[in-house]
DNA sequence: CATCTATGTATCCATTGACAACATTGTGTC
DNA sequence: GACACAATGTTGTCAATGGATACATAGATG
């Protein structure tokens, strides 16, 4: 006797398609992420997600949505946490940076592939955007303490956000240089913040 | 009466699959690069590259790492020049990293994620580390110079050559904060150098 | 010249994403 | 409650793909 059935309606299909596809990115990599595999895990027909994204890419696309504002999310909780001065904030915010990287690799990458490209959606452009924008809260708030230099806090927040990006990329396996990211993370930031030229 | 055809022998097929296969990355994607369009392209079977490449991964590999000898290349160059003193040498190390990223974007994306691929060759992550292993020499020139802190050149060189790479993975089609990312990352690189920490 | 190696071709297979037609259920209106 | 429509699923088909195998052709070597 089979086994009951779910009813004809899952209920909530796409919801579990973004989340089983998630774990399936990190298990398998994106290049064997299958529509079809998803299918038969959900228990559902090899079109039935169809009603809900237009194409693969359209899946692709709301992962990495998915995951801008998982990353956002981080970031803003790393920012809001005010109890600390400067410096100590910003190493917290470094420190999630490189835990979601850690954590979620191939969705890292596929956030930054799918923003590259040439279709992508304007929500997609604007979820990122969202995400990439929380550097300058921190640095205006730094300004004010007198711990960072004036100018342009958006422009500002750009040296150490992108070098802790530029880190997660260059790196292999949560290291780099024989150093764990983590610690090597904190002291690039800390190294920009003090600058390489000397103080004479 | 068919046009006369190739000899059995292709002669030089694997650089040629390779050649072409950076083509057409760029023109349509690497989720589009397809093995048997390429050899329609080049008028072979659609078997021949295996006698070149074990798999699709391999030629995909095999682009990496070509893509870091090219990257290496050109960093190396800019290097090389020591006609101008330390900033202006940085500059033009910095505009080759752009530079670089806007005529490879989509290589340069298969270049990282292909290193931190579980099953990365050797000879991948050997080049991707020879390529991105010249920072260091140019610091070393402008701590000589006295145009930087002393400490470990590896380690210093790693907030601009990081923070460029981050801008790249962060830009969109050339641009970032509605600038040029070839202005932008210079400024950054700049504000690096001199640091985010008032100077009393 | 025979043998081995390198490199190509032809055929087959399983799997995939996309598409179209159809089936089932949920919702809203009268 | 009946009906119409919408939402969401199923079934079947197609073309294309990557991979594998057996075979074919040519180059190199002794």
């Amino acid at each position: 006797m089979k086994t009951p059935k779910r009813p004809y309606h899952h209920g909530n299909l796409r919801d579990a398609v973004i989340e089983l596809a998630l774990k399936s990115l990190e298990t398998h990599g994106s290049q064997n992420l299958s529509l079809r595999e998803l299918s038969r895990d959900l228990e559902v027909s090899h079109s039935a997600f169809r009603r809900h994204f237009a194409d693969k890419q359209a899946l692709l696309n709301a992962l990495a949505i998915h995951g801008f504002e998982q990353y956002g999310d981080v970031l803003a909780r790393a920012i809001a946490d005010r109890d600390a001065d400067f410096d100590s904030r910003l190493v917290k915010v470094v420190r999630s940076m490189v835990r979601f990287a850690g954590t979620h690799p191939v969705l890292l990458e596929l956030m930054f592939a799918s923003k590259n490209h040439p279709d992508a959606p304007p929500e997609l452009l604007e979820a990122s955007e969202r995400a990439l924008y929380s550097g300058p809260q921190l640095i205006a708030e730094g300004q004010k303490a007198g711990r960072v230099i004036p100018g342009d806090p958006i422009r500002l927040a750009l040296a150490p956000f992108a070098a802790v990006h530029g880190l997660i990329a260059l790196s292999q396996n949560g290291a780099l240089l024989g150093a764990p990211l983590d610690r090597l993370a904190r002291e690039t930031v800390e190294q920009i913040i003090m600058g390489l030229r000397p103080r004479d």
